[in-house]
DNA sequence: AGATTCGGCGT
DNA sequence: ACGCCGAATCT
């Protein structure tokens, strides 16, 4: 049987695609369909996929059986992705979507590097449950400096304002960027941030600086600093649960309406 | 052992 | 009806 691994442009390059038929049994006639990474490993469903690719591939709109990117199919909901504060005028309601975007451009998260060995005969490992550590430019967090994140109306949006206990090393002093270093430990880890716990880098951070923490200095949290965030979680979730709740009371007066009108016309 | 193939569970 | 993945079967 001959075997058609065609290429696939939704996805990066390198990429193939295979349709198998099944050819006995009680699902004859119905197919398989894998897809095959640039070094060679087999996919056969889309949250295989979506582990592999991690963040650096949006599969939201990505049809596994065909191949293809299938806008306007976020999930399963007809969902207007044009949100614009013209469509919010003309009684638009707002994206209550709560899936994370996803950055589609280069990002400094979890990008994969190729790795070149010397010796081309040994086996590497690849993908031991997603690539663990990829290297760093020492630093890099100073690139992030003066970086602001704005709404869709290019409004700066206010920043948030760090507990006193947060101090950096190795940026300036009381810098901005500090926020940002936080946070993308925060995002690219699951493991505990603490902070930088050797005193020696605060004098000299270019040489004791442990590269797995973000620049900032060892701080404490409290019982009271947890008692208040989760304070902020619970009004941050009652705020949610009321927004849906009206929403969908007002989805449902809606179609109400609708029928209505229907029946009038 | 690894690849291939179909069954069948869950949605 | 179909996606996903376990496991039987094949090489």
């Amino acid at each position: 049987m001959e075997k058609r691994k065609s290429d696939c442009p939704a996805l990066p390059p390198g990429w193939k695609k295979e349709e198998v038929i099944r050819k006995s049994g009680l699902s004859a006639g119905k197919s398989d369909v894998y897809y095959y990474s640039p070094t060679g490993k087999k996919f056969r469903s889309k949250p295989q996929l979506s582990r592999h690719l991690g963040n650096s591939v949006d599969l939201a709109c990505f049809d596994f059986r065909t191949g293809k990117m299938m806008p306007g199919k976020l999930q399963k909901n007809k969902q207007r992705l044009r949100h614009d504060q013209a469509s919010m005028a003309k009684g638009g309601k707002p994206d209550l979507n709560t899936t994370l975007p996803i950055r589609q451009t280069a990002s400094i998260f979890k990008q994969p590097v190729t790795k070149v060995t010397s010796h081309p005969g040994n086996k590497v490992k690849t993908d031991l449950q997603r690539a663990t550590e990829q290297p760093r430019q020492l630093f890099w967090e100073r690139r992030l400096k003066g970086l602001r994140s704005s709404d869709v109306s290019e409004e700066v949006l206010r920043t948030m304002d760090l507990p006193n206990g947060l101090q950096s090393i190795g940026l300036h002093s009381s810098d901005e960027t500090l926020l940002s270093a936080i946070a993308s430990a925060l995002h690219m880890s699951s493991a505990p941030i603490t902070g930088q716990t050797s005193v020696a880098a605060e004098k000299n951070p270019a040489i004791w600086l442990n590269t797995s923490q973000p620049l900032c200095k060892a701080f404490t949290v409290t019982d009271e600093h947890i008692r208040e965030q989760e304070l902020k979680v619970q009004q941050a979730r009652r705020s949610l649960e009321e927004a849906l709740m009206a929403n969908s009371l007002a989805q449902a007066a809606e179609s109400k309406t609708e029928l209505s009108e229907g029946k009038a016309a």
